[in-house]
DNA sequence: TGTTAGCACTCTCGGCCATTGAGTGCTAAT
DNA sequence: ATTAGCACTCAATGGCCGAGAGTGCTAACA
């Protein structure tokens, strides 16, 4: 059955008085705030009719209205719209500050996803989650072994996604300059243009066993080497904002606000929250979402790209009656920054 | 005056009630859950004296009674060490985990004191805050510019603090390895043993200025250089287990929580508040800390070292009726454990 | 003289009840 | 089809009361 246009409207003004208030909404207000031509007493009816048809619901009987996950995923696919043009000036501010933010903060690639989670909860009051991009297809660019003193080695490792890591090894015998660099070479020439992932303990064993010159040397290096690829792989959560649900009525209750921090603390749930998400902007709502504990919560994604592969993503948890068209629209143009950040790291 | 030892026992006696209850302790409980050897009645007479000498008092008439600041500090100056030695099976247990956990986690310097933090939470149930260690006196040990393709280039550092911090450089033109092997010559022979924070632009202008033929090239590494040295330089403050606050009762209060979370986030007056300690273990009770939001609470802190020196803190921020014996006894372990780490990272 | 039992008094806390007010659904008039 | 009017519902608020914990004081006791 298809909405007609009147019903449409007074959905819209509830849920955006909702998202606005925290309260159920009542026919006499939504009369009073919105100019809709009609009065309490026709809007009660239709309310009547939306109630049955699943969109609102109340908390007892002579409550208001609250809109339910039903409504809230209508409008986020047909009711968002409108609102966010009305706001276009808002957005156009966002933008700006947003852009400003990143032109300031230029530094490291890692540092550049961990200070998008913070800018993210500044700017929506919410939490927000980052992942740092996972290069899954990075290659080996550049490894090198450096004397530091008699017995220290530095071990600096360059992929071709334009990360740099080093490590000092410690040793108790020294090591020539000219047997480090053959080392080098030697690793370098086996290992170059290698994906990162498929460098693997049993290879460098394979080539410690080739070379017997140096199967000692190869064999310290190995651990550091491998715990830098792992290092380079590996993604980071950046979890930010914890603090912002004291603001939410919603979570006045100290025991709700308690569980749902226990929760938000099991990094690995909201990875998988993360990962489980659609490519683009995709926003998740309630009881759409699988874990229990975020019933009550919205999710909204989007990912960033570098060469049109989905490298990482951001996410914003809030409450059900988030402002959608706002956090959605911060989403999708913080990822369209990094995307460009990220384009920018590479080519240069 | 100096109070007679059975007042001593009666006030040691209620302030471990308190510290573990949380609720104001009445003659009667203290009669029947300690063996004083008096009755009720007694300790009312006694529990009066020691409030018109400031160590008690109550919340209002009909209540128990809840410890001074006053009381605490005598606690901790007189009659913390009882208990401590009546648990010295406690502290040997927490002694274990601290050190299997750090036998561990073996990485970076700078993930140790970031772990730190994370165990102090998780061991005392407060919140814990470290400070990376900062290398003031620590001097360049070694540098080197490395080509990695036809415009980046890898510029590595290492301190004699063992520290390793790498950049990679994007430039337009293409410089030879011998051109970069030569400046890094130079630079290494210019700034080698230097103190890192005497290493300023205006010495390295004063180097380019000095050898005109990489003076370009020279120019180009200088910020890159300088925002390396300067990051080896920064201590990074680590905030762990806010969360924590939600489990005293004394935050019940959303309010409350609410307005020291917003303290505990701005990072600079903890910095302050660490900094303003005195040198190995401190403690600092209620309305001895200068900031207004802090004086519901207690501060312990404890140092470690590097070469006799103080190089970095640990603190802990809790309600002022924090188990203060096993606190202090967990940061003057932790500290230590630190100090044996930071050796082993320099000798090896 | 120090200690203790007994008792009257104080004050918080939790439960109970009535009142208030926001909001609904229904009916009848427009 | 819309709306004004009205009876009804129910959470929230505030006052009231009794229970319970704790005190201070007094008088008796060792």
């Amino acid at each position: 059955m298809e909405l007609e246009d009147r019903k449409l409207r007074i959905l819209q003004a509830i849920i955006q008085d909702f998202i606005s208030t925290a309260e159920p909404v009542g026919s006499r207000t939504l009369a009073k705030k919105y100019n809709l031509g009609i009065s309490s007493a026709t809007i009660r009816n239709e309310m009547s009719d939306l109630e049955e048809l699943g969109y609102l619901h109340q908390p007892h009987t002579s409550a208001g209205r609250i809109p339910s996950d039903k409504a809230y995923r209508l409008y986020v696919d047909r009711l968002m719209a409108e609102p966010l043009q009305q706001n276009q000036k808002l957005v156009q501010k966002h933008k700006k500050i947003i852009q400003e933010e990143f032109l300031q903060r230029v530094g490291e690639l890692e540092e550049a996803i961990s200070y998008t989670a913070r800018l993210l909860s500044k700017m929506t009051k919410l939490i927000s989650v980052t992942l740092s991009p996972q290069f899954k297809q990075s290659k080996l660019k550049y490894l090198q072994l450096i004397p530091i003193d008699s017995n220290s080695i530095l071990l600096v490792i360059v992929s071709e996604s334009g990360v740099a890591k080093n490590t000092i090894l410690r040793t108790t015998e020294t090591h020539s300059l000219e047997s480090l660099q053959m080392v080098s070479n030697l690793l370098n020439h086996k290992l170059k243009g290698l994906c990162i992932a498929d460098i693997t303990k049993e290879r460098i064993r394979g080539i410690k066993d080739e070379i017997k010159t140096f199967s000692s040397l190869i064999e310290m290096v190995s651990p550091a080497l491998l715990s830098i690829l792992e290092d380079m792989l590996s993604v980071n959560l950046y979890l930010e904002g914890i603090t912002n649900i004291f603001n939410l009525p919603e979570y006045h209750d100290i025991e709700k606000a308690k569980e749902f921090i226990g929760f938000l603390d099991q990094r690995e749930q909201i990875t998988d929250l993360l990962v489980h998400s659609k490519d683009g902007v995709d926003v998740t709502i309630g009881k759409e979402n699988s874990f229990e504990n975020m019933q009550d919560c919205s999710l909204v994604t989007a990912t960033y790209q570098l060469n049109g592969c989905v490298v990482g993503k951001i996410g914003i948890i809030g409450p059900t009656r988030m402002d959608y068209a706002n956090i959605v629209s911060i989403a999708d143009y913080v990822t369209k920054i990094l995307t460009d950040l990220l384009r920018k790291y590479n080519d240069k």
